[in-house]
DNA sequence: TAAGTATATAACTATTTGCTTATATAGTAA
DNA sequence: TTACTATATAAGCAAATAGTTATATACTTA
């Protein structure tokens, strides 16, 4: 059936992008709190073209929205999406990654950067 | 955290083995029904060393078992692996492949081979 | 035993991926 | 305006991926 064939497509698309460890720990991440690219650049310790790159993978299919407010640009969890109810099924059972956003805070440089 | 960042290692090698069309497809039919190798094969029209790869990549991470009985190596789902409810809860939210499976008995290669 | 069938592995290839550095774009603030 | 900050895009590269064909292994059956 077609439309079979579609769902097992997208759902494997959607699974490919999360099988990523940095993808995935973003969205765990976004999945309860907004960040904008700089923080996620702070927490994986990478550079900033590749934190831009996984956040346009994730953009590119609508998984995450983007909004600017004054210099920074915010992303955030797409909650409408067609798929979210899936996505967000599989997050859940991931620990959470507040104590990555903790040990901004500590740093300073949530505060700084936004 | 050391266990947290494991787990998520270990959730991310998972969602990537199943963010390839072929194997997700290959573990929800494998969730309901074991399968030999000629039945994958005539199913995804790939070559059988092919269909061998995908479910050598499964059976790496103990995703699922094999079982020779007499000519054929049958493949099952591993439901006692660590990580099966994890992966058990995304499988249930895919449509059903039985229909590949009936097509097959249809043309006899179920039966045929197995 | 020899021939046939089922599966695994090896070797190769084209494509995709994720990263990097360099550069472009866009907003902010002096 | 000019300098600065945040982000996106381009280009290039090494590694990973998924497929292929050729071949090896292992069981079945005559």
């Amino acid at each position: 059936m077609i439309s079979t064939s579609i769902e097992m497509d997208k759902a494997a698309v959607l699974l490919k992008l999360l099988g990523d460890k940095t993808r995935l720990t973003m969205m765990k991440i976004l999945d309860n709190h907004d960040c904008c690219v700089c923080e996620f650049v702070e927490i994986f310790q990478v550079s900033q073209p590749s934190i831009s790159q996984h956040l346009r993978k994730l953009r590119d299919i609508d998984l995450v929205k983007e909004e600017r407010r004054g210099q920074w640009i915010f992303y955030s969890i797409n909650k409408t999406h067609e798929f979210y109810p899936f996505i967000e099924q599989i997050l859940s059972q991931l620990p959470s990654q507040d104590d990555k956003l903790n040990k901004l805070e500590e740093q300073g440089s949530r505060i700084t950067c936004c």
